[in-house]
This record gives C-alpha cells, structure tokens and sequence, in this order.
DNA sequence: CCGATTTAGTTGACGCATCAACCACGCGCG
DNA sequence: CGCGCGTGGTTGATGCGTCAACTAAATCGG
C-alpha cells in the first residue's frame, strides 16, 4: 500500500505551476532584453561578466566550472564570441592540451555597457516585486531546493 | 538626487543568484530527465500535455494562447512533431486560414508514457524539498513576481 | 462589391544546448 | 622508452527559440 500516486496533489500542482510560469515569463524577458538592448546574448552576457570580474582572461575549463556549463556547450559558445570579436582563444603556456579564454577590449566595452541595463532589468522585473524580507525567505526557500536537487541522483 | 544605482544590493543579489541557480538546475535536470526516459522532448510534453488534456483536437492559436507561446514557436514545434509522427495538422472546417492540431495515437501513447515518470521526478527533485506550507509561500511569492511582471512594459 | 487592414499561420536564418564521437597532450608505470 | 589512460578541448548532428519577412484568408468601411 501507500504508494507514491503518478500525480501531484492539487496544492503541490498549484505550487509547480505557479513556479514554472513565473520562472519562464521572467527568464524569457530577461533574455529578450538583453538582446534588444546591447549586442550581447544572454549567454554572451553571462561569459564576459565571469571572464571580466576574474581580469580578463581565464582557463577554459575554469570558465565552465564557474558557470557550471559543460565543456562542450562551452567551446561551441567560445567559437561564437570568437567569430564575432568579444573573446579570444590564447594557447595555454602551462599546458600544452589546455586554452585561455580573453575577453577583448571590445567584449570589455560590450559588458560595461550592457550591465546597468540587464541590472536596471533585474530590478524592475524581479527585485521591485518584492520587499527585502519576501527575497529573504524566496531565496532561502530557492536554496533549500538547490541543496535538496544536489543530494538527488541524476 | 536618489538615482538608482546601477547595481544590485549585496542582499538582493544574494536572493537573485540564489534563484537563478536554483532555476537553472531544476530546470535543466528535469529536461534532460523527460529526453532519457520517454522518445519526447520537453516542449513535446508541454504540447501533448495540453493537447490530451483538451481532447486531442484543438486549434493551433488556442495552443499557442494556452502555453503563452509565439506563433512561430508553435508553428515550428507542430512541424516537428508532425514529423515524428506525434501530431498531425488538419484543416480547420470553420476558418480557411486556420489549422487544428490533433494528437495521433502514438502522440497519446507517449505522453500516457511519459508524465507519471516526469511526475516523479517533479516530486523527487522540487515537491519533496519543502513542506506544504513552504511550497505554498514559495508558490505565492512567484504569483506575485509573476502579477508584478504583467504590470510592467516589455 | 472592392480595396484596405487585420488575423492565421509558415518559413528561413541564425544562435543556443545536448549528445556522442573524436583528437591531442600529459602522465604514470613497467 | 613506450604504452595506456585520464584530462582538456573540439566537432557535427540535431532539436529548440527568436526575429523578421512572407502568404493567404477573413473582415471591415465605403
């Protein structure tokens, strides 16, 4: 007996629902806007803030650990920049397998523009929504799952 | 005076990538989840799931309005799908513009298939994270972001 | 009834993500 | 030394998502 059932009760649903909507209106506009707004991609945008907070210019293996990308997803998106001149690939002197990942100076200008409006996106879409407390409990409850997911398998 | 900065506050940061990490992964593994354990990808699931649930015959911008997505998204999605053999495209009788998308017995089949395994896995890796009484203030705190997100322009 | 506009849907190009297969260098061990 | 393996990274195929441009049918105003 007791069986898990193949649903969810309907405040569990109500719960998931109410999450998935939110999260996919709210990361789909992020994205859009920073493509409307600067010349960057959401991906773009998340590779040259890492590379340009650690000086410029990193190990490429570094980079996807950091971002929590897989190597391959991150040298198809390094090819991109590469081709379109915001990152460049340097032979590593360490390691003659390994490459550096640089941001160019004008992947640097890129970023230095398009931060304050992805910030100022942030801000009104998600941080305005809420008093300081409601972040407070929203991102604890966001870390409780993060922790609970990384004991799970799979 | 009293512009905002153009950065976030240490707090507020804090409950962003708190969120974002925890998006990231949940999503992803759930994806990746519904890929290995059924022939269906994730946006397959969504659009049989709402197909099924509506009777296996609905009209293509009906679909789109439900799962709130673009026309073109869908109309790419159908194509798809129509060449696996999980939908089909009919005329629609009433509207010479117009096309309904039905599901096909296969369709029905695989989604039948799919959802008590994706189910469980919503359980494994969200549901059982958090109590009831966590999941109900998680799931308030999205609607608010979320109605806070329909009050604002782009 | 005719022309203008709106609505329904498609298409092509492009960037993104994943999977699986692969290449190349470094390193340890006999 | 040389061989076998682990690690660092690339590549190609395929599916997904967006944008912009397009076709065709419906509808509305005169």
């Amino acid at each position: 007996m007791n069986a898990t059932p193949p649903w969810l009760a309907p405040e569990q649903k109500a719960a998931w629902d109410a999450f998935i909507r939110m999260q996919e209106k709210l990361i789909g506009r992020l994205s859009r806007q920073i493509q409307a707004d600067s010349r960057l991609s959401a991906a773009d945008y998340l590779v040259l803030a890492k590379l340009t907070e650690a000086g410029d210019r990193m190990r490429f293996t570094e980079l996807a650990r950091l971002l929590e990308w897989e190597k391959s997803r991150m040298s198809h998106q390094v090819t991109r920049m590469a081709k379109r001149g915001l990152v460049a690939r340097e032979e590593c002197p360490d390691d003659g397998r390994g490459s550096l990942v640089v941001a160019t100076p004008d992947g640097r200008r890129a970023i230095e523009e398009a931060a304050p409006l992805h910030v100022e996106n942030v801000r009104r879409l998600f941080v305005d929504a809420l008093t300081q407390e409601e972040l407070d409990t929203f991102a604890d409850l966001s870390r409780r799952v993060l922790a609970h997911m990384e004991r799970q398998p799979g």
